[in-house]
DNA sequence: ATTATATGATAACATACGATATGTATTATT
DNA sequence: AATAATACATATCGTATGTTATCATATAAT
């Protein structure tokens, strides 16, 4: 009885989220997402009811792009917090504008940091649990710490301020949780 | 022979910069600027060439904001960086639009955040010959280390994912320059 | 084959933006 | 008072935005 969809859901999500990468969240508008994805703007809203809508949806994908890039980066942890920090001040520094859209804008109505970093895997948690385990006597605190520390490399990366290799992030991490351990 | 000027170069650019306290760098429009003037479009673009002069003068007037919002709370130092670090803390949660402008944005031709600092005042030399003559080895890596973590916590009371007292930042950082120095 | 109907392209509407042309008001000089 | 020069308001242009109405079309059910 009806017409095939030829535009689905799945292309105008992924168009949108593309388009993230390069131009950041504030890129996205009907026109040029139509544009990209090789069709009117007519599409979108019937999928989506307003551009709200779809930006919420490039939101959620942009939460399990970050929990995707962390579950493919992660290692074994030597040293706590250190593994998750890494990947963290990484993501920043190669998809920046994911990174703001997660950690820095503060979308409404959007995740927390913490929520965010523990994920669907508890990642945080894990960190905690293994700082306890080597005789970390307030492993809370020991978190915030060196969470504010990751926190502000990674923000400094975003204006050229904080601009270490992996190696050089590893060894200053390590460095700090030791620091912080006295 | 002219007509009196009756708007002023300073009452634009104070309107635009009052206005980015509340709305945030973006909400500068030449229409929205007009209306809070009470006056036309037709000035702004008398005393400015376009709106990106105009918006280059705001953030020029927001340095100097933050210049002298620092003179103001100002105390002598105690340990190195942490009275500089508790005035950026308070100016992230008290000023959130023009620190985000300042140190977060990063403003096309705009300054670094070292700069920033450093101010005509030389605020940043002065904490690190401050922390020299404490015996600190390598005051260039304390400041990097101190200011990585100082500009996490700014960061992160712009999510609400900081938030603690004046008394507990101080600690805070004292505790953190003292793990630094181990 | 016909028909019903969802799909999507085209076009348009309403709004907001930067910028500008034009006419009017105002002021100092003559 | 007349004149010239500048400032300002009004109106407008061109563009970009979200959103929607119209309508041709493809396609599945009959």
């Amino acid at each position: 009885m009806a017409r095939k969809e030829s535009v689905t859901e799945q292309m105008i999500l992924d168009t949108a989220f593309e388009m993230v990468k390069e131009g950041g969240f504030e890129s996205i508008t009907a026109r040029k997402v139509a544009e990209r994805a090789g069709c009117s703007t007519q599409p979108i809203f019937r999928v989506y009811k307003n551009m709200d809508e779809l930006q919420h949806a490039v939101y959620e994908k942009s939460i399990h792009f970050f929990l995707d890039y962390y579950k493919a980066a992660s290692k074994p942890s030597s040293v706590p917090f250190t593994n998750l920090g890494l990947t963290y001040i990484a993501f920043a520094r190669e998809e920046k504008n994911y990174f703001k859209l997660l950690f820095v804008k503060g979308v409404k109505g959007g995740k927390s940091m913490y929520e965010l970093l523990n994920g669907t895997e508890g990642n945080v948690v894990k960190e905690i649990n293994l700082a306890r385990s080597r005789g970390c006597a307030d492993p809370g605190a020991m978190f915030m710490k060196m969470w504010i520390f990751i926190h502000g490399a990674a923000c400094m990366t975003l204006t050229g301020d904080y601009d270490l290799t992996d190696e050089e992030t590893i060894s200053l991490l390590e460095k700090s949780y030791e620091s912080f351990s006295q």
